[in-house]
DNA sequence: CAGATAATTGAGATTTAATCTCAATTACGA
DNA sequence: TCGTAATTGAGATTAAATCTCAATTATCTG
């Protein structure tokens, strides 16, 4: 069986929290999915506001943090507190550059595998995380 | 010898920033310290506001961050997107219960020290790092 | 497909944490 | 003690995010 697109999910979603299926959503998931990795809200508000179609300010405010409740996008930030969204595949975590402010993402099976040991080993049930390491880049160190 | 006080570390590195000394800058490190862990920086407005000593909400804003700079206190955020302060002990994690919103503070050196194995496989030099873990904790799990 | 109903939208108003302004005060080195 | 630069307080300002509400639109039912 096929895997869902994004685009299905969230019309599944929307479905199922007796949410109507509307224009201005489907755009903003349309330009929040064709967006690089990373974006920012203001990034998006921008792009609705020049659009063929154009969504207000409001409303993109409204849709992301709906395409965020259907598991789509995550809301992460980044070094300097920045606000910063991110368009959601597998689970990873991130390392952040301090010097050049790059995000870079990784996967590590014995971390998740160690992390939800000592979960159990203190009663926790864990549902999610989130994990930053802030530091230095390998380019950034050679530029140095 | 003796390990220095919060006090003392603070006034170290007022002095080798060049920072005056003031009353003000005292009052609420003592504030920030009597309190237990976590604190909000409302309760911090507030609590100075009713002090003997009152220091206007400009300066606490501003003070907090002096000691934050200072390394005193974290900048940390809890579930529900809280703006939140805590003393800075020794280094460590946290487990977030989404049921009842109570942090728990953990330690796993097998943990850290797996984050730099990674960290160093992929040419990433790490300063810190931060990691959440959100779940259901012992207690709401038997009350439910 | 038409009509009823509830959800959604847009534009501008509003909220509110955080920052800024600047005159008055204070800390500090000489 | 004095001169200078840093700091403070009070209120003004900023700006992201939310709210308001009349107009519009999606969806359901027959
Ligand atoms: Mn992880
Ligand atoms: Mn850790
Ligand atoms: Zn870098
Ligand atoms: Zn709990």
């Amino acid at each position: 069986m096929k895997k869902k697109t994004a685009h299905e999910q969230f019309i599944a979603y929307l479905r199922s929290e007796g949410k109507n299926i509307t224009p201005e959503r489907l755009h903003i998931l349309d330009a929040v999915l064709n967006q690089k990795a990373h974006f920012k809200i203001d990034d998006m508000i921008e792009k609705m506001s020049c659009a063929k179609k154009r969504v207000s300010r409001a409303t993109v405010y409204r849709s992301i943090k709906t395409i965020e409740n259907a598991g789509l996008i995550k809301y992460i930030r980044s070094i300097n507190d920045e606000k910063i969204y991110e368009v959601q595949k597998e689970h990873h975590d991130h390392m952040i550059c301090e010097s050049c402010g790059k995000i870079f993402e990784f996967h590590d099976k014995d971390l998740e595998t160690l992390q939800d040991l000592i979960c159990e080993s203190h009663g926790f049930t864990p549902k999610r995380h989130t994990m930053k390491i802030f530091g230095i880049c390998e380019k950034c160190k050679k530029d140095d």
